[in-house]
DNA sequence: GCCCATTTGTTCCGTAACAGACAAATCGTC
DNA sequence: GACGATTTGTCTGTTACGGAACAAATGGGC
């Protein structure tokens, strides 16, 4: 992507992001972003059709780093094996979510934290649950595919509202286990050992 | 200024800053500056000439803020007479100096912070020295006045170079005390009470 | 209701920044 | 001194940004 690109795309997320750790999505004009973020209307524009694609978009870059598999491999946190272990795997979301607390757990917990929380939540059901199942097995299910995997994925977002709002007291290995807990029998019911 | 050229000049301005507190000045590339400052080749020389004229341009904007008028009065030291009290001016002007170590401090002793006060030297003769006498009255002097000029900014200059070396430990109030007990008898002969 | 102020979203054109290529100059190394 | 590698400084066309003006939409306040 072209430099000038980036940098106003960086320079109106940080202001946007900056902006919703100190008041409610609705009350923020684009006259504030572009003003704090030092581009022109015009530019602002040109980069999001609106504001709810700005937030959309910024909601998706922030997931997609959270999840990126790239970063799962690097020296922060040790997970070789995170492929075809879920424990592992969520235990990493979860590090990744916690140590992205300057990101990820300032604007969840703001004002509008639910209307992030809103789009992680689809962005989970779109994206983790994919390889829930595979799709030959999913005729299989006694329940439909789609309602196993708006529960799974429920249960994970609120999981994560849940430890955010109380102070991720939590490790990110116990959280794990607790996840493990409630879905491994309701996965090992539609054929599954571990979820 | 087009708000593009203010981002690019600051961005530069940072990048060559920081540089200069990792090694000296004759070590530094263009490419170097411009990488971490993340701006092309082309924008680079759009703006300055030569890396003598960006020295150049840098160390006229960070000693112009130093001696601003409009940033003596505001709330942060509170001189309102210093117009007509060379001590309080020069105390302030040293208080500036003292506070915005970030800037100026950090430059001015890193390892080419030589190149730096030959730059502020001149700069210093060049403003601070022009009202010392009034013209009509610089024929009477028994030097010329360029000599006594010359002394007074270089006294000036190297005065705050010893402070800064030695981690500026005397308070300004102080060094202004020592300046004005160095100049004032010089400065009384040739017809001036107070410097 | 109405009105005024602010915000929104679009459009235009001038300009600065971009990438890339290029020759000249500089620097190390042999 | 000759050499290759890096750096320098200049140039090109292309692209994104800025600024300003504008009508439409929104939103309080009387």
């Amino acid at each position: 992507m072209d430099r000038r690109q980036q940098k106003t795309r960086t320079a109106i997320f940080e202001s946007f992001s900056g902006l919703l750790a100190e008041k409610r999505y609705n009350q923020i004009s684009v006259q504030e972003i572009i003003d704090r973020a030092n581009v022109g209307r015009s530019t602002f524009y040109a980069h999001f059709e609106t504001k709810d694609a700005l937030l959309h978009e910024l909601c998706t870059d922030l997931f997609a780093h959270v999840f990126s598999d790239h970063l799962m491999t690097e020296r922060t946190h040790d997970f070789s094996s995170a492929r075809d272990d879920p424990h592992a795997a969520i235990t990493h979301i979860l590090y990744h979510l916690r140590d992205n607390r300057k990101n990820m757990v300032g604007i969840m917990t703001c004002e509008s934290g639910e209307l992030f929380f809103s789009f992680f939540r689809q962005y989970v059901d779109d994206l983790l649950m994919d390889q829930m199942f595979p799709k030959e097995e999913r005729g299989k299910l006694e329940i439909p595919y789609e309602f196993l995997r708006n529960h799974i994925s429920g249960s994970f977002v609120h999981m994560i509202q849940w430890w955010m709002k109380r102070g991720l007291k939590e490790l990110p290995e116990e959280l794990s286990d607790y996840f493990m807990a409630v879905t491994r029998p309701v996965l090992g019911m539609q054929g599954r050992k571990y979820g």
